[in-house]
Parts: structure tokens; C-alpha cells; sequence
DNA sequence: GTAATCTCTCTAGCGACTAGAGCTTCAAGA
DNA sequence: TCTTGAAGCTCTAGTCGCTAGAGAGATTAC
């Protein structure tokens, strides 16, 4: 019935630091405690982990899937806000693969045009870092690359 | 001839506390001072920075830069390196288009399940949260989503 | 000369963990 | 029942690439 944080851990795929670290952080609740103080959970708070650790993958920030969790915890208010959640991180993510397809493209040329058999004052790598005049595109920096 | 920090910062695009990062960091070597104490840059400087802030445009880590530095200060070394790192940087960066694309797709699908005008209860985001068994597809984590 | 703007160093914070020290508890086998 | 080894506990500090702020001194324009 209730088992360990490892027990958890394997069961979630959630590294034992980092459930301790979500509790800390407020998106898991203070679970009950063994004679000797050691976490014990139920049912719930593994439904609550995997819920976590799926929008986590999904790429939810901390303070999103709060947002997410608040709302699960009241079903009864629209859920409004969490639409709005998810529609902002597929924006995001639409976001990131149009900066990263252009980086894409870019890297790809610079990496082309050198075949590493020379020398680096002739490598078109580093010259093509060197000046930007040689970029067919502009890129701007993407987080998190 | 010599300018200040913040004329680098305005000349580059990079702000005055990242180049004191990188200098930190040791990818700017210290420059001259001003008889107050002030730093003071020349042409070279000028265009290792905006090497800098080319490649970390393009998603290098600032290790991978320092790599690329070393190299750029030793013209006589084979450009191997050099092409290794960009080839990995795109390599890195396809992968990440991948795993985004997926994210994107799950997101898509789990937006459209909900206008937003239900009650949390009911709502298909949540519900595709809580459930893995709902996702089309399997989505590994991506580090800086 | 004075005022406004820069610049200096230093420390601390972000997000989302991860690693380690030094200790205690638990579970299984002898 | 005892022992042993794994697993758990708390706490602090480190990762990456900056960013923000305090409180001081330097520079520049008028």
C-alpha cells in the first residue's frame, strides 16, 4: 500500500533528489513520514508524479505545471487557464524549431564548406565564426540550444 | 583607438556583464586598464567578442568556444577539432528539431482536444497529462524547452 | 566645478536539477 | 537476535550562462 521514494522513483522515473526536490518545491505535498522518518507514499501521489513528470517531458516549466495542478485540484473551475498553459508551450515550442531550423541551416553550411583535413587558419569553421558577413541568415540565440 | 566596456557592449551586442563573464571565464584575456582602473579595448578584442557572440548565437557552449578560441590562436594545428565541434553542435541541434517535433505534435493534439470553455474536470489537457496512455507518440525530455 | 553617466568589485539569484558529506533507518539473511 | 549493506535522511554546494544589485570610484560633458 505505501512504499518507499525509491519504490516511487522507479515507478515514475523520477530520480529520488529530484522528488525530494519537487516536494520542497511545493509540487508534491509533505508525505506521511515512517517511525524513522523516512517518506512513505500511496497511489495519489504517484498519479500526482507521473502527472508531473508528463508535462515536465512535454516541456512545462515548475511554475506552469503548478498552474496545471491547481487546476486538477479544483475540478470545478474552467479550465480556461490550463488551455491557455499548454497553447503558450506550443507557441514556445513552435518558436524554438523555427530559431533552431535557421541554426540548422546555418551550422550545416559552415560545415560543409570545411572538411577538417587542413589547417585552422584556413578552416572555414572558424572563419565563418569570425565574420558574420559569410551567414546566409540571420540567427538570432535560442535558449537552452 | 581603445575604447570602453560599454563601447564593446554597444559595438558587439553583448552586455557589459557578460563580457566581464568572459572575461571570468577566461574566453576575453584581460585587457588594458585606464589609469583609473577601467578596462580598455582594441580591434582584437573587438573580434574575438563578436566570434564569441557569433558562435553562441549559433547554441556553442561556451566550452566549445574555448575550444574554437584555442585553435583560432594556434593557425598551424589541423581544423579537425574545429569541424568536430561544429559537427556535433549540428548534431545536437537536429536532434533537439527532433524531439521538438514531437513535443509539438502531442501539444497540438492535446490543445485541439479543448476549446477552454469546459470545467477542469473535464478538461483534455489535464486528462492527457495525468494519462500517458493518451500521447500518440513517446516523448522524451528535452533539456531547455 | 559639478552633475550625470559609466565603471569597478563583489555577492547572490535564476531554473531544474545533481552531487556529495555525514548520519540514520530499514530489510534480509545467518 | 545480530549483522550487514542498501537505502534513506538533511544540508550545502555545484552546474550553465548569465543577470541584478550594492556601494564605491572614474570619466565626460557642460
Amino acid at each position: 500500500m505505501f512504499f518507499s521514494i525509491g519504490d516511487l522513483a522507479r515507478r515514475t522515473g523520477v530520480k529520488v533528489p529530484t522528488i525530494r526536490y519537487y516536494e520542497q518545491r511545493g509540487l508534491l505535498d509533505a508525505p506521511l513520514r515512517s517511525a524513522g522518518n523516512q517518506r512513505r507514499y500511496g497511489q495519489a501521489e504517484l498519479e500526482r508524479l507521473r502527472f508531473i513528470r508528463h508535462a515536465r517531458d512535454l516541456g512545462f516549466s515548475l511554475g506552469a505545471i503548478s498552474g496545471l495542478i491547481e487546476l486538477q485540484d479544483h475540478p470545478d473551475r474552467s479550465c480556461e487557464t490550463a488551455t491557455r498553459i499548454a497553447q503558450d508551450q506550443l507557441d514556445a515550442v513552435r518558436q524554438k524549431i523555427r530559431r533552431l531550423r535557421a541554426l540548422e541551416a546555418e551550422l550545416a553550411r559552415i560545415t560543409d564548406g570545411c572538411t577538417g583535413a587542413g589547417v585552422s587558419r584556413e578552416c572555414y569553421v572558424l572563419a565563418s565564426l569570425a565574420d558574420h558577413e559569410l551567414c546566409e541568415h540571420d540567427h538570432a540565440p535560442v535558449d537552452g540550444v
